[in-house]
RNA sequence: GUCCCCAUCGUCUAGCCUGGUCCAGGACACCGGCCUUUCACGCCGGCGACAGGGGUUCAAAUCCCCUUGGGGACGCCA
């Protein structure tokens, strides 16, 4: 089988959503795994609607994802004599004709079709009147009256659809531009597709486009349609299920890794594997494990994936979008940007995080300046009690003269001490964090002090003795 | 309304094509336990589904039909 080559054709109506993402990643999966070509194009023939701003949102989202593309995207807007010039061979093959029945008068034959409890359609009145061209015309296609347009699609299997079922429909717009039927068939055939999977809400549009591909003689492309993905209410996805984009996904700290491995595993599957690296994914990836339901969206296992991630990441990378998100904080110390620091910081909290907005909520109290460090008024009164006082000011007299101050030798300074008194770990843990962190919840004791340092261990311990 | 599509635990799914190994497996979530200096992580265990009804068959989650439910489409949007 030669190389597939698969395309995304988002248009730039708004950002790159999750039910596109997902597409567009079968889409480069499908190219990807089997050496093919994956190609964009930008559908903004709709010119009102489309703008320069989503398209770069929705190709920054792509990179984000690390969805890369070949060749460079090409925009339907730049196009126009191109599809007309189908159209001009439609019409010229009598595969088309000119039309002057307003919106309006369409309007009313739809009206008059709902009204029998048909489905409303144009009635086809200028079809067999062999109208020249002209002002307020639009171009038609002659949907053919009899027959079915069948195929078999990659995900569903065999569809079949009345052409009565189908209506004539518009392919040139009265101000002259291509509509997207037409506009889709001419680009999947110029630039070579031979797959096209899309949502499921297409599956209509393609007996139309098998229509006009068999009318201008073009070689059928494979067709698959990928089930739409539902909100968490099984409803369909809109804004109050929370994010959508998938650029609110990184801004809410999550890993693109996480969020393809989630949208792949949401309509396909590989037996019982959950967890995909993109290298494994495009050796494995197959159309034919496509399911064909559709999914509902749910963003606990996208949070259980996201920090499975965390905890699996390298520290450079980690440590790089910590420092990112701290840019972004007000009040912090010069440490925010000390990478090397960051990787010491970063170990600690990846068995915590769900996602990088709470690494960096979290690890926050490591790059704040001690006299920064705001304390849980709470916490403070009910474990810095007198008696644990006394304890804190003997175990910070105790590590003034410890060397090294590293985990081993503070656990085991502390272990003598908790010898020497009497006394349980589980008393003094908590004073203790409360008064490194001025929190109740936090990593373990000894490594957040190795990796506080002596110097801000001891500031902190007295800070919170002095409170 | 008409047409198209879909239907396994709450959710994502395996199994369905090529009926028996499935009184249905995994994962998320949830519940319980263990670990433990807090919060987590981790480990162990538990709860939990073949939408309903008819067929076909020795045998159906698997094949067929109907019903019900859900989704999509019906634009001079894409």
């Amino acid at each position: 089988m030669a190389a597939p080559v698969t395309r995304f054709a988002p248009s730039p109506t708004g950002h790159l959503h999750i039910g596109g993402a997902r597409t567009a990643i079968f889409n480069w999966l499908l190219a990807r795994s089997q050496g093919g070509r994956f190609i964009l194009r930008i559908e903004d023939t709709d010119r009102q609607r489309s703008n320069q701003e989503m398209t770069d949102a929705i190709l920054s989202s792509m990179k984000w994802l690390g969805l890369d593309w070949d060749d460079e995207p090409i925009f339907q807007s730049e196009r126009f004599d191109f599809y007309n010039e189908h159209v001009d061979r439609l019409l010229e093959s009598g595969h088309a004709y000119y039309c002057e029945c307003t919106p309006e008068e369409v309007e009313a034959m739809r009206e008059e079709a709902r009204a029998k409890g048909l489905k409303p359609k144009y009635n086809g009145r200028c079809r067999e009147r062999n109208l020249p061209p002209g002002e307020g015309r639009v171009v038609r296609f002659k949907t053919p009256l009899t027959g079915k347009t069948v195929f078999n699609d990659m995900v569903k299997g065999t569809i079949a659809v009345d052409n009565t079922e189908l209506d004539d429909m518009i392919l040139r717009r009265t101000d002259g531009t291509p509509t997207y039927n037409l506009a889709v068939v001419a680009d999947d055939h110029a630039q070579g597709v031979t797959h096209v999977l899309r949502g499921d809400d297409h599956v209509n549009n393609t007996p139309r486009q098998i229509l006009l591909y068999q009318a201008l003689g073009f070689p059928l492309p494979e067709f698959g349609h990928v089930p739409m993905i539902l909100g968490p209410d099984k409803k369909k996805l809109s804004k109050r299920h929370g994010a959508r984009s998938v650029m609110e996904y990184e801004v809410d700290g999550y890993l693109p890794e996480a969020v393809v491995n989630y949208l792949v595993r949401l309509g396909w599957s590989h037996g019982d594997q959950e967890i995909f690296s993109r290298e494994e994914l495009v050796k494995i990836f197959s159309v034919s494990n496509l399911n064909s339901s559709a999914a509902a969206f749910d963003p606990e296992k996208l949070n259980w994936l996201n920090s499975h991630y965390i905890k699996e990441s390298d520290l450079d990378y980690l440590a790089g979008l910590l420092a990112e998100r701290f840019a972004a904080e007000e009040g912090v110390g010069p440490e925010a940007k000390d990478i090397p620091f960051l990787k010491q910081v970063v170990p600690l909290f990846q068995p915590r995080a769900k996602t990088m907005v709470e690494m960096a909520e979290q690890a926050l109290i490591f790059v704040q300046p001690d006299d920064c460090l705001s304390y849980d008024e709470k916490a403070v009164e009910k474990f810095l009690t007198p008696e644990a006082r006394e304890h804190l000011e003997r175990v910070t007299a105790l590590l003034e003269g410890l060397d090294p101050f590293d985990q081993p030798s503070l656990e085991a300074a502390m272990q003598a001490y908790l010898d020497e008194y009497e006394v349980k770990f589980k008393l003094l843990a908590q004073p203790i964090r409360v008064a490194l962190t001025g929190r109740t919840f936090s990593p373990g004791l000894f490594e957040m002090m190795q990796v506080l340092g002596r110097d801000k261990t001891l500031t902190r311990l007295r800070k919170a003795l002095s409170l």
